[in-house]
DNA sequence: ATTCTGATTGTTCTA
DNA sequence: TAGAACAATCAGAAT
């Protein structure tokens, strides 16, 4: 009967150890019914399971998680908590500077536009299937379009030419 | 057999 | 504005 909520609270022996901020992200789930838990109380009008639904984009930690993860995984290999490497990863990740951090965020950014044009799509395939058209509801994001021409070819792939060394350490601590 | 959990932080989203 | 939810992962726990 412990669902996403019913449990969590992780372990608090461990809050003892490390005086970690309040964790309260323990909810997750995959695909399953329970619907944003509280989001959805009136009928089911926005928070409905869209397959086709593009996921947020991985924020700049995310980012370094994947790279971060082989690295871990190969200096441990056996260990196969997923935890491992997020307490590990999150650890690293403070102890990077921003202008570690830049490229990751810089990446970051990146997915973040494809999600804005995976939105667009998405948005527009709603709008053709919509049954009832809500509308306003969208965030806007219309753009003069004639969706037919969605096969922009805008392949922006900035391999290095900035790299600006941000000399700024700011991590003096 | 399928679904869910843990653990991290950052971003997105909703009321 | 502020807080909740969720993004990847992967193998084990649970139903």
């Amino acid at each position: 009967m412990k669902n996403a909520k019913g449990k969590g609270a992780a372990k608090i022996s461990k809050e003892a150890l490390k005086p970690v901020d309040d964790r309260k992200v323990g909810k997750r789930k995959a695909s399953s019914k329970p619907e944003r838990s509280i989001a959805p109380k009136a009928k089911k009008e926005k928070a409905k399971k869209d397959p086709n639904k593009p996921k947020r984009p991985p924020s700049a930690f995310f980012v370094f998680l994947e790279e971060f993860r082989k690295t871990f995984k190969a200096e441990n290999p056996g260990v196969k908590a997923v935890s491992a490497v997020g307490k590990a990863g999150g650890e690293k990740w403070k102890s990077l500077s921003n202008a570690e951090k830049a490229p990751y965020e810089a990446k970051a950014a990146k997915r973040k536009a494809e999600y804005e044009k995976l939105m667009n799509a998405y948005n527009k395939k709603q709008a053709s299937s919509a049954d009832d058209e809500s509308d306003k509801s969208k965030s806007e994001i219309n753009d003069e379009d004639d969706e037919a021409s969605g096969e922009e070819d805008q392949q922006e792939e900035e391999e290095d030419d900035d790299e600006e060394e941000d000399e700024d350490d700011e991590d003096d601590d």
